[in-house]
DNA sequence: GTTTAGCACTCTTCATCTCCGAGTGCTAAG
DNA sequence: CTTAGCACTCGGAGATGAAGAGTGCTAAAC
């Protein structure tokens, strides 16, 4: 494999990226860095299309880069370009802070991305699973109305409102938190099981049976807590590039296929998938960015970007990367303070 | 104007409707309730189409409704079949039930719409901005971490997580929610200003510096309980029906131009409006399909559907209709129960 | 006077055809 | 090994024509 071809092929893809128009080899020899003419270009194109990096549309149109070409260019060709200070400051500026809740943060993220990509955008947090019960808090907001509130160590908090037959004392509240928490503090999301709400409905119920409501409430919350997994935004977006198939992009948005999966066997590092290259996620003609950001050194969900096959990937990549190694970053840094550690010292705090 | 006119006026939207083509008097001719021949039916379609409610696409195609067509077919000519027992119970399902918050109410009525119409869903909730402030509730969850609870009379319910320079001992922090309570307890949210929260930070920072972050956190919650006042929901439906321009059908749901002001200005009792005798909200060829809802007889949001001009307004109508009613009902029954009424009497509870 | 049948007319749609040009592959010269 | 030149191919744009749907108008029938 010569050193020209790769050369030529790489400014082929750029040169498609560019303008979705299949590209000639007049146009390549035009480029600046190619000091070659039109007919070597041709050369080596047809060996390029032997090969299976290249394919013509019909016989006498450009070429277009195959799965293969986009492949070998992304993996071995491409030079990727360091993100300008001021991309990452207007990143570190849609994302937040150390303070803000990890939910929020990666959807923030997701926003970010597909801002400014102008492709849909997903993030995955599988945190919340991993993440463990730290305090279940129950307030009475009015008659025989309460409001459950639901908070893990990653800092995700749910409400809900509860409403039961009687009114309950202040005895019989106090009963009721402190066996909850006995009984889900600590306890990570992942574990917590129908049966476990059962047993804990019975158990309740033998005290005050209007309680059961209550025990409900909680086990709905933590439903939430566990679904609230995947994300996709600016799904829209894929229906302005005319690459993408407009059923498939509609059936995509309203199921999200097979993203799941995909997203969850992934390696960690930036990878590339296309869409054609896999059948559960079948948009043709698509591409999936993706990165693995981690939480305290252990990978806690993913994010990327969706696009047509021909996106920027000189441009999405960059952003891609920087903002797991944010997300990372902020997430991990604070972690041991997003924990409960009970109620805070009482030691007063004025200067 | 002509009974038989109106006849074959409706039967041509109707048609219309039902098949999305320009229809002919041939067509017209052979539905079972209309008597007259073919010829018959031009000669009256030439009227109608002199009066303005037709239009031909070309010369030699059927006919179409105009604006004025479809007007004229939707307040006089249209017969509105009642809603089946079985259509209603799926939306009561998929509805909720008087516990529900108001809020998840509106949003499981869009989700509604927008499945069973196969169209756009809009919805609108004035209510949060009339409803007051019922109880604020500052609950410690870490090493200087607290969660800041707000819930308004409407039963919305906002949280957020909010990070201190210091902990708060337990008086500092009866002081606080105390003040808070003062302050804000039957507050309408609609009153609350920035000033407002000014004065409050002047004050807590008076007691304690450190307070300042949980008013601004307050704060930045009542901006949330203000702004959530338009969904729209299913936007990407619409990019199926190839009436509408896709253009302004991305457009729009990424701006949601004008409907707010639109939604804001209807009438009460169900309305539709076209796209184009409207220019704020600007898709060519859509129809919008409203409602207001009502709660202890005020009225406190909209409901809608947004779809091509040519949508099966028999269906559609009934819809929104009875979604309308039941969200008001739903409502306005168990109003005073959300209403705070300070906490629950302690008189036990069982039975 | 209104309704109907008949007919000529119009205009879109679809298929077929032709021409143009972009881009190729091949060959032969540098 | 590279380049110039040239014949070749094939898709896209525009032109042409037949088919078909639907109309408007006229004259006859009710």
């Amino acid at each position: 494999m010569d050193e020209r071809k790769l050369k030529i092929l790489a400014a082929i893809v750029d040169e498609y990226v560019r303008t979705g128009e299949p590209v000639g080899s007049k146009a390549i020899s035009k480029l600046e860095h190619i000091n070659v003419s039109a007919a070597t270009i041709r050369n080596d194109m047809a060996a390029l299309e032997q090969m299976g990096y290249l394919e013509q549309p019909h016989t006498s149109a450009g070429r277009v880069p195959t799965f293969m070409g986009y492949r070998l260019y992304i993996d071995e060709l491409m030079t990727l370009p360091e993100l300008p200070d001021s991309e990452k400051k207007r990143f570190d500026e849609m994302l937040g802070s150390k303070d803000t809740p990890e939910e929020l943060l990666i959807q923030n993220a997701a926003a970010a991305l597909t801002e400014l990509t102008h492709c849909a955008a997903v993030v995955t947090n599988s945190a919340p699973r991993f993440s463990v019960i730290s305090k279940v808090e129950v307030i009475p907001t009015g008659k025989r109305l309460y409001v459950i509130l639901l908070i893990t160590s990653n800092g995700s908090i749910k409400n809900k409102a509860c409403r039961l037959e009687f009114d309950l004392s202040h005895e019989q509240l106090e009963f009721f938190t402190h066996y909850i928490e006995e009984n889900l503090n600590g306890v990570s999301v992942e574990e917590l099981s129908e049966e476990m709400f059962d047993k804990m409905v019975a158990a309740v119920s033998a005290y005050m049976i209007s309680l059961s409501p209550l025990v409900k409430g909680i086990s709905e919350l933590s439903e939430d807590l566990r679904q609230q997994e995947l994300t996709l935004k600016g799904g829209e977006k894929l229906l302005s590039c005319d690459d993408l198939d407009k059923m498939e992009v509609v059936k995509f948005i309203e199921n999200k296929n097979g993203l799941s999966d995909l997203l969850e066997g992934a390696f960690s590092g930036i990878q590339v998938k296309f869409g054609s290259e896999n059948d559960s996620f079948a948009i043709g003609n698509s591409s999936l960015i993706v990165s693995k950001y981690r939480k305290g050194g252990k990978e806690a969900g993913s994010l990327g970007v969706i696009g047509p096959m021909r996106v920027d990937y000189k441009k999405i990549i960059p952003y891609v990367d920087y903002l797991t190694q944010k997300i990372s970053y902020l997430m991990s840094g604070s972690e041991d303070d997003t924990l409960i550690t009970g109620p805070p010292a009482d030691n007063g705090g004025q200067p």
